[in-house]
DNA sequence: GATCCATGGCAG
DNA sequence: TGCCATGGATCT
């Protein structure tokens, strides 16, 4: 209507201004001010715009996040917002995207701009198609010709008349059909009138992916998980945090499905978070079964019966129109259930369906912590929707986060546990092998390269010549360690020249031109690669490898048991062989099938797979966090062979599975307390520690990095940096450094960090404030502020 | 984050 | 003098 009472051209303005928050590293919070026009007078808060940015106007992206009818801005100096492009963010996502600018200290239009996805944005897949509808005039009335109209069009206004209002909307195309006109000249004179309107209905056409449907077994709850669903129900309709500490094979999941049902019913939606790995097409199909709904629908033949499902997935593995359109039936209010990895926190929905409940899975996985700008937690950041948006926020794991576990006993959150296995499942016995003392014990049947001492290399043979699968966990990638001059006294070792990290050798064909098996080494932070020298440059002796990898296990594994043929009966999961989501997808699908026997491979293994026919898990070496520079490394280590042990013996027929952990170290309490089961032992423990160094999550920690190629331009920002700190006599507020990162150096960068630690996250907001107020500083190429991190490399 | 612009080192 | 690399300010 506007566009027929001002018609293109005219100099009207809407008196309006839209403050917008662009899509690029401007830090100004309240966002820039343009003037709206006449054509977008109705814009709402939440959309995207584009507008004229800096001399030569080029055109910057960006979310509209107030509209004000004056401004306090030099007038002349207003830019006029050039057009509307895509879709709507919610008020709630606008909001939660201000807190984490706030509380992460980076820019808000950032934060924005990652909430809606790429695909999203580019609007792949996006088909348009047009409409017709009869216009309206103000009181909602039909409009009538008021002038004369040309005799074709007339008949059609008679014969559009006839067929009565329950054609529309309907494409022109079709209705010319169905007028039997000639040419669509008619139709479109009466659109020229003001009778009919032109409307446009945007689908999104995406290939269709292949998720199997699970057999939805509904299995009845156990008491536990009924008092767990009712807990949580309870507080339906308004914040509140829940634990569930659920041993592996307690039937969490169950416990989520129970509950989503409750907040559908309530006319609810729900966002479910899994670790990215975890998201395997079985999980997004057990969700899928259970929340089809079969539903009749309106359609030009009639009242049809058509499936659809209440679940969009969102995965590193759909195709960018894939994304697209499972956002689009977010937003629309089609889907009410977003199960993805991270970025799914940030799932649309309509007023219509508001959100009812958060589920964070696996809560624990460092995978919810993102290592780029913005640098947010999911799971804290579920914590905050769940706050501002008022629903439960359900985090489940097994071996919780010491942050949960701590908030959960100071009563923050409330607390569910399962701590029986549904079907009476049993907690599998776990076998600590000391390595050193095998090998002492042994050595006749131990030689020093080999990886898997005699009891685990015993156990394997057996399992594999009863026709059990076996499942092995090397938490490192590559074939070796590190390379060292074999001489004692000459100390050498391979190192990147770009960072202070040894580099791992990796052997594999690089395209040389005779395709031959060339060695070469790769470095895991900078990934450059180079040819393995033959010999030590210092001394020309012959090298060594170290350590070990998956790589070298495999080789291992091929030369002990002949029967298993790399590629075929095992398969290696690590970053090197699985390119894509589709590679490991695969990989686990023909392990369930049981085409596969032994599946080895990093923490890839250990995440939340269920396989009832495995026998033996073998963890080949617990030790490769334990020593690192990082204090959470004994809580990982814990986690990491939890988990994995949890995957045995989930299903009666398994209850004889073997769990064997090799170790150097079979004294370490995180090693002897996982074995055991024993998570609340574990965790009153490392509190105590942390609690006595004043560390998270007994503190809270900001960690600023500063890089500069430059050694000294490092070391002095961070000085500057941790002066300005200290400066502020913000009482409890503990700097720590600077200090060289435990990787001093990576692709040539030297890199110092200041630690900041308080009690609570009060003081840290407080000093980053100061500090971003006073310019000292900034996330930019050089200064990486890192909230609550969760490495310390 | 991208861009413009002032500054300054330096080859010629 | 002219060239380019670098840092800083600015973006409505």
């Amino acid at each position: 209507m506007n566009d027929l009472l001002f018609p293109s051209g005219s100099d009207e303005v809407s008196g309006l201004y839209a403050r917008v928050l662009l899509e690029t590293g401007i830090d100004a919070p309240e966002g820039l001010t343009y003037a709206v026009p006449p054509a977008m007078a109705d814009l709402a808060v939440g959309e995207r715009v584009v507008a004229p940015l800096g001399r030569g106007d080029r055109p910057a992206e960006g979310h509209v996040v107030e509209i004000v009818d004056s401004v306090d801005f030099d007038p002349a100096r207003i830019k006029v917002l050039t057009k509307r492009v895509g879709v709507r963010t919610p008020p709630g996502l606008v909001r939660l995207a201000q807190w984490m600018a706030a509380y992460y200290c980076c820019p808000v239009g950032m934060v924005l701009g990652t909430m809606v996805p790429a695909a999203v944005k580019k609007g792949t897949g996006r088909v348009r198609r047009r409409y017709l509808e009869r216009a309206l005039d103000a009181e909602g009335q039909p409009i009538e010709p008021t002038e004369k109209l040309t005799p074709t069009a007339s008949k059609a206004w008679e014969g559009l008349l006839a067929l009565g209002d329950g054609v529309f909307p309907i494409e022109p195309r079709a209705l010319v059909d169905r007028l039997g006109l000639k040419s669509i000249a008619p139709v479109n004179r009466l659109i020229r009138a003001g009778l009919l309107n032109e409307v446009e209905r945007v689908t999104v056409r995406a290939p269709l992916f292949d998720i199997p449907l699970e057999e939805d077994v509904r299995p009845t709850l156990t008491p536990d998980q009924a008092s767990a669903v009712a807990a949580v129900v309870r507080d339906l309709g308004e914040f509140r945090p829940h634990l569930l500490r659920g041993v592996t094979g307690s039937g969490k999941t169950e416990v989520y499905l129970h509950v989503l049902e409750a907040v559908l019913a309530r006319g609810g939606s729900a966002v479910v978070l899994v670790p990215e790995i975890s998201l395997t097409p079985q999980t997004a199909g057990r969700f899928l079964k259970r929340f089809q709904r079969h539903e009749d629908v309106a359609s030009d033949q009639g009242a049809t019966r058509r499936m659809t499902d209440l679940v969009a997935v969102l995965h590193s593995g759909l195709t960018a129109s894939q994304r697209h359109q499972q956002w689009t039936r977010l937003a629309t209010g089609e889907a009410r259930i977003a199960i993805g990895a991270r970025s799914a926190i940030f799932a649309p929905f309509p007023e219509s369906a508001p959100l009812g409940l958060i589920v964070v899975d696996e809560e624990h996985d460092s995978s919810y912590k993102q290592d780029q700008l913005p640098r947010y937690h999911a799971r804290d950041v579920a914590l905050k929707r769940g706050q501002l948006e008022g629903c439960p926020v359900l985090l489940g794991s097994a071996t919780p986060s010491l942050e949960s576990w701590h908030n959960a006993r100071r009563g923050r959150f409330g607390l569910i546990e399962l701590t029986q296995r549904v079907g009476g499942g049993v907690m599998p016995r776990v076998e600590v092998v000391d390595l050193a003392e095998e090998r002492r014990a042994r050595p006749d049947l131990v030689r020093m390269r080999d990886t898997l001492g005699p009891r685990l290399s015993v156990a394997i043979g057996r399992t594999l010549d009863e026709g059990g699968q076996v499942m092995l966990l090397l938490n490192r990638r590559g074939y070796a360690g590190y390379i060292a001059c074999a001489s004692s006294s000459c100390g050498w070792f391979l190192q990147c020249d770009q960072c202070d990290v040894a580099l791992v050798h990796h052997r594999a064909r690089l395209e040389s031109p005779d395709g031959r098996q060339v060695k070469f080494v790769q470095c895991h932070h900078c990934l450059s690669r180079q040819r393995l020298p033959s010999l030590c440059p210092v001394c020309d002796r012959k090298l060594m490898s170290l350590g070990f990898g998956t790589q070298r296990l495999e080789e291992e594994l091929a030369g002990k048991f002949p029967q298993l043929i790399s590629g075929d009966t095992m398969l290696r999961l690590d970053g090197d062989t699985m390119r894509t989501a589709r590679d490991y997808f695969h990989a686990l699908e023909a392990f369930r099938r049981g085409d596969v026997r032994l599946l080895m491979g990093t923490q890839m293994i250990a995440k939340g797979l269920d396989f009832p026919d495995v026998r033996l898990i073998g963890v080949v070496n617990a030790d490769t966090a334990i020593h690192l520079p990082d204090f959470r490394a004994a809580e990982r280590t814990f986690q990491l062979v939890s988990q994995v042990a949890g995957r045995a013996g989930r299903s009666a027929s398994s209850a004889s599975a073997r769990v064997i952990v090799q170790t150097m170290n079979p004294m370490e309490r995180a090693i002897v307390c996982a074995a055991k089961h024993d998570f609340v032992g574990f965790a009153e423990r490392e509190l105590e520690g942390r609690q006595s160094a004043g560390l998270p999550p007994v503190s809270r920690m900001v960690r600023i990095v500063c890089r500069d190629e430059d050694p000294e331009a490092a070391f002095g920002r961070s000085r500057r940096i941790a002066e300005s700190l200290r400066q502020l006599n913000e009482a409890h507020l503990d700097v720590r450094g600077p200090m060289a990162c435990p990787i001093g150096r990576i692709a040539g960068q030297t890199r110092v960090s200041v630690e900041l630690l308080a009690p609570s996250a009060g003081p840290l907001q407080r000093a980053l404030t100061t500090l971003r107020n006073l310019d000292v500083a900034r996330s930019d190429r050089h200064t990486a502020i890192d909230v609550d991190p969760v490495s310390l490399m």
